[in-house]
DNA sequence: GTTAGCACTCAATGCATTGGAGTGCTAACA
DNA sequence: TGTTAGCACTCCAATGCATTGAGTGCTAAC
């Protein structure tokens, strides 16, 4: 039994109307169907074939058919019209998400909050891994007697700082002293190189005129280091679920919140997809997202950090709608952020 | 008619629990309280006093009674008893609040996770507005041709910085000029007095012979400034919201989602609350939240900057308990963060 | 290969019934 | 005079039952 022509049809039509209207779809319901001229017994025997090769179920012998994950598969990949978003959305787009900050954590966090109105769903943003963002300088500020500021500058641009309280006292130029050292020794380096290394030897040998300093200090700064590993994720739009009549059921929106709650499963989950455009569908997740599809995309800075932005939902999505808001997001953040950094040209010219 | 010692027996009970069963309480359940001797008949008439008194409401002539707005708040002040918080909750929280980290950021946060995993409640906390915070100094730093870091360092030591594209190229010593120059300037200055003066004007007179890096740098510098009122907004727990019968109803549980996600409004609410440990229960809140009651109370960073930590949920709260560990959670933040800045000591010694 | 027809299934809906928790009122009691 | 027992009344919630309708699968005819 092949999947001709006609099947797939049919296939399309239930996937395209489960997913607007969350009912089964009957046979006489798809027969009434413009694009489809063919009686109700005649779908039903097709209706059938497909059940069998596992594209459809049925929830109890009187309903209309569901598709199954299988038949989503593949709606996405060769059915969907994944028509290009119309310009009117895309305006609407371009316009909100410039209203945004000019700040990278807040444009972000702004763009999520945008896919989340204009697709009606759960969506998140998480910033970019940084455990290959190499170290420009390192900087060691005075706040007060008892207290420094410790400032890591990458290559990136990005700054990240931490306060750290002094044991013993020091002098400023102490600090300088601890700057021009650090900074000479880990310069160039990536930060998760970085965490591998012995960095209190690099205090015994280097500095070792500091020894009383090197107990407040290492410890803060592989704790900076760590810090700027950590990754951040941005959650938007959760009441949304509410328009969703799967989550008409007050177990299945708990368990939904339970788990997209979870900001550090939920995050791992993020973090450890593919990259590019990626639509996980059903049991192609883990255990606790089997009843869910997400779909994710990733921005880029300077032609380099990937940050990743995306929605989940039910199973039953709007996959070419809501594939063309995200690109579409995805690639402004991207256009955005060249454009205001000049440096990209001097790659091109290379 | 007089809120007499009995009628207050009574409404203690009632409102006591409703609170454990949020089921309307009838005449014959109170009447087998140990604490209460009295016949169901006898119940029934100051039961119908107290309705006629504002205390009670009736949902329909065969239900039981259910505690008024204004019974939750003479239950508050008067009736209920705020036992302390047992030795081994105690513990358990010290415990579980000394496992986040040193950063004041994340400190908050977890803390708001702990808050809303002792209390099964929603929990927030807001990090202190710091419009009073006065500038230490301020900082330029190169990153590459044509970027700059903008570093902001406060007296209390928290650091903000921003990154500033240049229009015009810059050498070290502009930069080191702009910091000094600024740094005498402002400061001492607190942040939002500082956002009220000609900051353009300062350039003009002072650093005439960098009007070429004016243009960048003042509208950013403002821009930072700006950011550094922002009052941010943690919550957690929202999923514990379906643990409450109240929001076994979908419309409700959506609404009250709405409001509480609502993230700008809901942060403004917080903010203009009085200070110290505050209740305010259905009315008492505005028109969204008057399903809900609200428990906040302040916590103290070298006993000057106020965050804000708390929970909202339905009137229907355990308000000793929930008290209690709010307080004592507040508390342990203020004293850890007393701890690490031996400064305090200082003032005390004055 | 397609379709009409028919028996069958099953969730959903509506409706009447019942039970129980609770009230309010009255009259009797201490 | 305050308290209580008793009783009629109310109303919600649960239960059971019949009905409806959308849908299927199968068979026989086209």
């Amino acid at each position: 039994m092949d999947l001709n022509e006609r099947k797939l049809k049919i296939l399309q039509a239930i996937v395209s109307d489960f997913i607007s209207t969350s009912e089964p779809v009957g046979s006489r319901t798809l027969s009434k169907r413009p694009d489809i001229d063919l009686s109700p017994a005649t779908i039903r025997n097709e209706m059938s074939d497909l059940e069998e090769m596992g594209y459809l179920t049925h929830p109890h012998t009187s309903a209309g058919r569901v598709p199954s994950d299988k038949a989503y598969r593949l709606y996405v990949d060769q059915l969907m019209n994944s028509a290009d978003l119309p310009a009117e959305n895309k305006e609407e787009i371009a316009k909100r998400l410039g209203d945004g900050a000019a700040e990278l954590d807040e444009t972000v966090e702004h763009a999520a909050k945008v896919l989340s109105e204009m697709t009606n769903l759960v969506s998140f943003a998480i910033t970019p891994n940084r455990s290959d963002s190499k170290i420009n300088y390192i900087n060691f500020l005075p706040v007060d007697e008892s207290t420094v500021v410790l400032m890591i500058v990458c290559e990136d641009g990005k700054v990240t700082n931490s306060a750290i309280r002094m044991n013993a006292p020091y002098t400023e130029e102490n600090l300088t002293f601890m700057s021009k050292v650090m900074t000479h020794n880990f310069k160039g380096k990536a930060v998760s190189t970085l965490l591998t290394e012995n960095i209190a030897a690099t205090f015994e040998s280097d500095m070792a005129s500091l020894s009383s300093l090197s107990g407040s200090v290492v410890p803060s700064f592989v704790k900076t280091l760590e810090k700027m590993l950590n990754v951040d994720l941005y959650m938007d739009g959760y009441s949304n679920i509410f328009r969703l009549p799967e989550y008409n059921d007050i177990a299945k929106a708990k368990n939904f919140l339970e788990t997209v709650t979870n900001k550090d499963e939920f995050t791992n989950v993020l973090v450890n997809r593919d990259q590019g455009l990626m639509i996980t569908i059903g049991d192609e997740n883990a255990e606790d997202l089997k009843d869910c599809a997400l779909i994710t995309a990733d921005y880029k800075v300077n032609g380099k950090l990937v940050g990743r932005l995306g929605v989940i939902g039910p199973k039953r999505m709007k996959y070419g709608e809501v594939t063309s808001v995200i690109k579409y997001i995805t690639d402004n953040l991207s256009k955005s952020f060249e454009i205001e950094a000049p440096k990209e040209e001097d790659e091109i010219n290379e």
